[in-house]
DNA sequence: AGACTATGATTGATCGGCGC
DNA sequence: TGCGCCGATCAATCATAGTC
């Protein structure tokens, strides 16, 4: 197997990292879907649409992220609790803005 | 619609976060590529195969001949490859599906790699 | 510069579902 | 009851990018 990959054909293999924002907008759907980060068809197209990037990298993605996570789970706690914080801060705001629609719509 | 809230049975306690879901609990079977017997050769199954560039040579030149394969052809193959008759169903299958894919989402701009020389 | 790690892509093979 | 196929995924590996 020492036998030379020839993978030279692959040179498409150029590989080149994702913008830090769109590695954002994944870690949060995968994070805040941890009990099952399986993202539908559509919600991949949105997602790649969000991080300019196509369907099968979005897909890419997630399979290489689940797979990673699981094998050393203790390696991305703290990241985990980066983005559950990031995910509770968003669901606060959430609430804040239903509470002012409340009071401004309904006195 | 309502989304998913408890997938499944967690273990038992521990933080908010990283609970053990089942998903991470999946564990895919060995690959039985066990070929007949192998007494012979140590390439034995639970081991993904390498196929080597004669074989995905061969392969590929019947791929643009035939996208799908009679039972006849896939002995034949199989035979002349060196390899299991599910190997060359897998290959096939794999290949359309890659085929699909590059199809799907080809027909794309690029052509022109602005700086790079 | 070199070693080590992070990460996107590839791919042989598995899983569940469907049709015959 | 079994087989081939599809679509999605797994899991191991490749090759490069990034960090120290």
């Amino acid at each position: 197997v020492m036998i030379l990959r020839s993978r030279f054909l692959d040179a498409r293999r150029k590989r080149r990292n994702f913008s830090k924002q769109a590695t954002e907008i994944l870690n949060e759907y995968f994070y805040s879907h941890l009990s099952n980060p399986y993202p539908s068809e559509e919600a991949k197209e949105e997602l790649a649409k969000k991080c300019s990037i196509t369907v099968s990298q979005v897909s890419n993605w997630f399979g290489n992220k689940r797979i990673r996570y699981k094998k050393n789970i203790g390696k991305f706690q703290e990241e985990a609790n980066l983005y559950a914080a990031k995910t509770a801060v968003t669901a606060a705001h959430a609430v804040a803005a239903a509470v002012q629609n409340n009071q401004t719509n309904s006195p | 619609l309502s989304e998913d809230k408890e997938a499944s049975c967690p273990s038992e306690a521990s933080t908010p976060t990283s609970r053990t879901f089942d998903w991470m609990k999946v564990k895919r079977n060995p690959p039985k590529t066990a070929k007949g017997s192998e007494l012979g050769l140590g390439a034995a199954g639970g081991v993904r195969t390498n196929f080597s560039t004669r074989q995905l040579t061969e392969l590929e030149k019947e791929f643009h001949f035939n996208k799908y394969l009679s039972r006849a052809r896939r002995v034949e193959i199989a035979a002349t490859l060196e390899l299991n008759e599910t190997q060359v169903k897998i290959w096939f299958q794999n290949r359309r599906m890659k085929q699909k894919k590059r199809e799907r989402e080809g027909g794309r701009v690029a052509p022109v790699p602005p700086g790079c020389p």
